[in-house]
DNA sequence: GACACTTATGTCAGCAACTGTCATCACTAG
DNA sequence: CTAGTGATGACAGTTGCTGACATAAGTGTC
């Protein structure tokens, strides 16, 4: 017999959004998700930074698939393109099985003001490390950051489409109509 | 002789400032503001909901001017328009005696991801602000949210530029590039 | 198979953010 | 003069989070 369980992240993960979306994420305290998970606190805030983060970790991989993306456009490609080139690249990140659990995910987020903190940091954080790859292409501020930030929004409008009641469209479907419809309004005027 | 003097909230604010910028944010306890303010921290508590939101209040009227001037702009205007016209609005909040203030509080909060992440949050609430009167003129989503959070995003490149480093023009002619920009990048492509 | 070494966890003490509750003092209305 | 109101103080309590040290499981070495 081990002490220890394996998997100790992983129970922390899911003990954390089972509670955090059942009884609430400030009526959940700290002790509460280790017990569940069979740990203690302590554990716990040796795995996650805080009690917020337990719901964004992973999202580095997010940043690197980004970051893939961009790496893979063009030479010629302008500002704008790179940055849709990289958010077009997380589309593997969604795909239909995790659909339902983003969907509880985003719900817990949304309900919660320091999730949403959270979860705003971690999105400027992805522009911001696109921006840094377009000044590495050359790109000059504040073209870079303008460009990251849009694709981001994009991202964004997208995901929240996608997680939508009753969309069926696949994230890439809905994210080609979002920048198109990008395009559309900012080209007028 | 009064029990206490008037102007707590005031107190409180640069005393928090001040502490913020010169020891940290993080280093500084909440008493501490407190004493520097001749309050307690159970006042402090009373004039703001955390630590962080001293830095923050007041952002109530920047959401106002921007409703003012979204809700001044012509029946005819495209979503991208009003929202362009609600980012110009804030212009008046930004004049030159402002700047070295603003920078000030800007340094601070750029060096704590607490406080960054508050104003993310306060920069989203805006977004979603202008998008729910792109809403009530019946502009559907996700255009409303796509123009409101284009907009707000020249609104943060705008700001960033004008308190850099020997930045001279002022806000609103650095706004109105920014938005050139932002134009010219997503119409090509 | 004894020994040190590393790694994951537990235990415990403590600080600081934040909250609830009640007391207190100045001011105001009547 | 008294009763009421509103801002503040006093104080105790919960919880997020950290540092320091102990302990047990697994891993290698001779």
């Amino acid at each position: 017999m081990t002490r220890w369980e394996p998997g100790a992240r992983e129970r922390l993960n899911s003990a954390a959004l089972e509670l955090y979306a059942s009884k609430g994420f400030e009526e959940t305290t700290v002790a509460e998700i280790a017990q569940a998970a069979g740990l203690t606190e302590r554990t716990f805030f040796r795995y996650f930074a805080d009690k917020r983060e337990v719901l964004f970790a992973g999202s580095e991989l997010l940043e690197q698939q980004m970051l893939d993306g961009a790496a893979a456009a063009p030479k010629s490609a302008t500002a704008f393109e790179v940055a849709r080139a990289a958010v077009t690249a997380t589309a593997a990140y969604f795909p239909e099985d995790r659909r339902s659990y983003s969907r509880l995910r985003a719900k817990v987020i949304t309900e919660n003001p320091q999730l949403t903190e959270r979860e705003l940091r971690k999105m400027s954080s992805l522009a911001e490390a696109i921006a840094a790859a377009l000044r590495e292409r050359g790109i000059p501020e504040p073209t870079a950051t303008l460009a990251a930030q849009s694709g981001v929004t994009v991202f964004r409008v997208t995901f929240a489409g996608w997680i939508s009641e009753g969309e069926r469209r696949s994230f890439v479907e809905i994210e080609t109509e979002t920048f198109a419809q990008l395009g559309a309004m900012t080209a007028k005027g």
